[in-house]
RNA sequence: GUCUCCAUCGUCUAGUGGUUAGGACACCGGGUUUUCAUCCCGGCAACGGGGGUUCAAUUCCCCCUGGAGAUGCCA
C-alpha cells in the first residue's frame, strides 16, 4: 500500500517552529516513499478560528516551497476543509449513538467546572468528566435534546481493559482504558466535532496510512484506536515525533523567542536554513552529514533515524546555518533578497537608482560574507547611501589614546586622500603605514578614527573598500566633521 | 494528584556488549585580516544515580532521580 500521510493544522494562529516540522517530516516521508501529502484544514474550533492564520499556513508552505498532492484545491478524497464535511460527523456520531457507543450529555461548563474543582480540592484519583450523563436512558436524552436543551455527544470509553498501540518510533504504547480520557466530547454543542473524532474519521476516510504528529498527541492515542475500534476501523500507523523545545526544557512558546515561520521569514532567515535546522530536530542521518536541502531530504529521510527525545531549539545554530546558506546563495538571487530589505529599511530609492545599483554591486561582495541575517544588510551599508546624523566620539579614538590627538590624526589622513582612488589598497596601505611611523603610533590607532569617520561604526567592511565605494570627497568631508566635532568636545 | 513518555558534551546528535565514545553549534586559544566577519588550525566538554545480567556494560533488565507531555465543548 503506497504512502499517505497529511500535515493537518488548525487555522487559529501563526504557523508554529513546531507544526512547520511536523508539515516538514510528514512531506519528507511521503516524496521519500513515493506518497502523497495530503493537506487538511481543521477548523472545527469556530472560536479561535481566523482567516489570517489560513493565509499565514499558504504562505508558509509557499515559502518553504512545500506543495501538496490532495488539499482544499485538488484530490480525490475530498473535501480536505473540515467545516466542509459537517454532514459527514454528524452522521458517523449517530452511527455510535445508535450503537451505544457515544451518549449526550446535558452537563453545563458550570458543572464541569465545579467537577473539576472539586477533585482538584481533594486530589482525587478520578480526574476529568464523571460520567454523570452516562447511564441517561438515551430514550429521555433524545427527548430533552429535541425540546433544546443544549448537549454534547460524548464516546463511552470502556471501563475495563486496556487499549495498546504501536509506535513505529516509540514501540508499544498502552494504557489502562480506566485512565483514559474519561468520556470526551467528540461533538460539541455547536454541532462541530471535536480533533478526536474529525481526525479518526478523516484519516480512515481519506485513507491515510501513517499519522505522524507531536509527542503532545499520544495519550490520547489510545483514546483514537479506541474510537478506530468503534467504527470498525483498523487504525493507521503511528509515528509521534519529539516535542521542540525551548532553552528552558518546556515546550517552545514565544517567551523564548521568536515561534513563528512568519518571524523568521521576516527576520532575515532563508528557507533553505530553517529547513536545513528544523530537519536536525528530532532527525539525524549520520555521524557526521548535517547539510541537506530541501531535495536531499526528500529523498533520505526515514522514519529509522527518528529520535525518541525531545530537542531544544538553538537559535545560534540556526543563524549559523543562515549564515552558511547566505555565502552559498548565487550571488544574484542574494541581490534579489536583499534590494527588497534596503527599500524597505529606506536605505536606498525605490526604484533603485542607476547610482544606488552601482553602490550596491561594489558592496555586495564584502556584505556577502559578514551577514547572518539578510536584515543586517541596511546597517551594515547604510553609511554608503545615507549621511552619518551624528558620531559617536568615544568610538573614534583607540586605546591608550587621548581624545585630544585624534582630529590630529584625523586631519592628517584627510589629506592622504589626495590621490586615493588611483592608488591600490597597497600602495595606500604604505601610505598610511608611513604616517603611522611618522606619528609615532599604531597603524590600528590611525585606522580606528578613520573607520569611524568614514563609516560611523567600528564595525564596518574593509575601511579602504568603503572609502573607494563612498567616493573620496565625502569620505574626507566626514573626516573632516569628525575632526571638529571632537575638538569640539575637548576644547 | 493521576497517567504516559523520555534520559550521551551547555545545545543538536552519532555510536557499540569490548571504541582514545565521533561530528556540528556555542565557548576558549592560535593563524589569516586595517576593524568586524569569513576561512584555517587547535582546545574544553558527555554516557544522571543505584542495583542486577554478563568474562565485559554507555549499550540489555529493574528501581530511583530528573525532565517533559497529557489530564478542555483547543488542536
Amino acid at each position: 500500500m503506497s504512502v499517505r500521510v497529511r500535515y493537518a493544522p488548525s487555522p487559529t494562529g501563526l504557523q508554529h517552529i513546531g507544526g512547520v516540522r511536523t508539515a516538514l517530516f510528514n512531506y519528507f516521508f511521503a516524496r521519500a516513499n513515493k506518497g502523497k501529502f495530503i493537506l487538511r484544514i481543521e477548523d472545527t474550533d469556530r472560536e479561535r478560528y481566523s482567516e489570517e492564520s489560513l493565509q499565514d499556513l499558504y504562505d508558509t508552505l509557499e515559502w518553504l516551497g512545500i506543495q501538496w498532492d490532495e488539499g482544499p484545491q485538488m484530490g480525490d478524497y475530498g473535501p480536505y476543509v473540515q467545516s466542509q464535511r459537517f454532514d459527514l460527523y454528524q452522521k458517523y456520531a449517530q452511527s455510535l449513538l445508535d450503537e451505544g457507543k457515544a451518549y449526550y450529555c446535558f452537563c453545563t461548563a458550570e458543572r464541569l467546572d465545579a467537577v473539576r474543582e472539586q477533585q482538584k480540592i481533594s486530589k482525587s484519583k478520578n480526574q476529568g468528566y464523571d460520567r454523570h450523563c452516562r447511564d441517561m436512558d438515551p430514550a429521555e436524552a433524545l427527548k430533552r435534546k429535541e425540546a433544546g436543551d443544549a448537549c454534547v455527544i460524548r464516546l463511552k470509553v470502556p471501563l475495563d481493559g486496556k487499549t495498546t498501540f504501536h509506535d513505529e518510533v516509540m514501540g508499544d504504547i498502552s494504557r489502562k482504558n480506566r485512565d483514559v480520557s474519561p468520556d470526551p466530547v467528540i461533538v460539541k454543542s455547536d454541532g462541530f466535532p471535536t480533533y478526536h473524532l474529525a481526525n479518526v474519521i478523516d484519516d480512515h476516510l481519506m485513507g491515510i496510512t501513517h499519522i505522524m504528529r507531536a509527542q503532545e498527541w499520544i495519550p490520547s492515542g489510545p483514546l483514537h484506536v479506541i474510537l478506530y475500534e468503534a467504527f470498525g476501523w483498523t487504525p493507521p500507523k503511528y509515528c509521534h515525533l519529539p516535542l521542540v523545545m525551548g532553552k528552558d526544557g518546556s515546550k517552545l512558546s514565544k517567551r523564548h523567542g521568536a515561534t513563528s515561520l512568519k518571524d523568521f521569514r521576516l527576520g532575515g532567515y532563508l528557507p533553505e536554513a530553517i529547513i536545513n535546522y528544523i530537519s536536525l530536530l528530532g532527525w539525524s542521518f549520520d555521524d557526521s552529514r548535517e547539510f541537506f536541502t530541501k531535495e536531499d531530504l526528500e529523498e533520505l529521510f526515514t522514519l529509522k533515524k527518528l529520535n525518541k527525545s525531545p530537542a531544544v531549539f538553538d537559535y545560534r545554530k540556526l543563524e549559523w546555518f543562515n549564515g552558511q546558506y547566505i555565502r552559498l546563495k548565487d550571488p544574484e538571487s542574494l541581490k534579489e533578497l536583499l534590494l527588497p530589505i534596503l527599500q524597505k529599511d529606506g536605505v536606498i530609492s525605490d526604484p533603485v537608482t542607476e547610482d544606488e545599483m552601482g553602490i550596491f554591486n561594489g558592496a555586495f561582495p564584502l556584505v556577502r560574507e559578514r551577514l547572518k541575517l539578510t536584515t543586517q544588510v541596511s546597517e551594515m551599508i547604510r553609511f554608503l547611501f545615507k549621511d552619518i546624523d551624528s558620531y559617536n566620539s568615544d568610538d573614534a579614538i583607540p586605546k591608550k589614546m587621548e581624545a585630544s590627538q585624534v582630529p590630529g590624526i584625523l586631519d592628517s589622513c584627510a589629506s592622504l586622500l589626495e590621490g586615493f582612488e588611483d592608488r591600490n589598497d597597497e600602495e595606500n596601505e604604505k601610505l598610511f603605514y608611513d604616517k603611522s611611523v611618522e606619528l609615532g603610533i599604531k597603524m590600528g590607532q590611525i585606522l580606528q578614527p578613520l573607520r569611524v569617520a568614514v563609516t560611523g561604526t567600528k564595525i564596518s567592511p574593509p575601511l579602504f573598500e568603503s572609502i573607494r565605494l563612498l567616493g573620496v570627497e565625502k569620505a574626507e568631508a566626514r573626516i573632516r566633521a569628525l575632526s571638529e566635532q571632537i575638538s569640539k568636545e575637548t576644547a
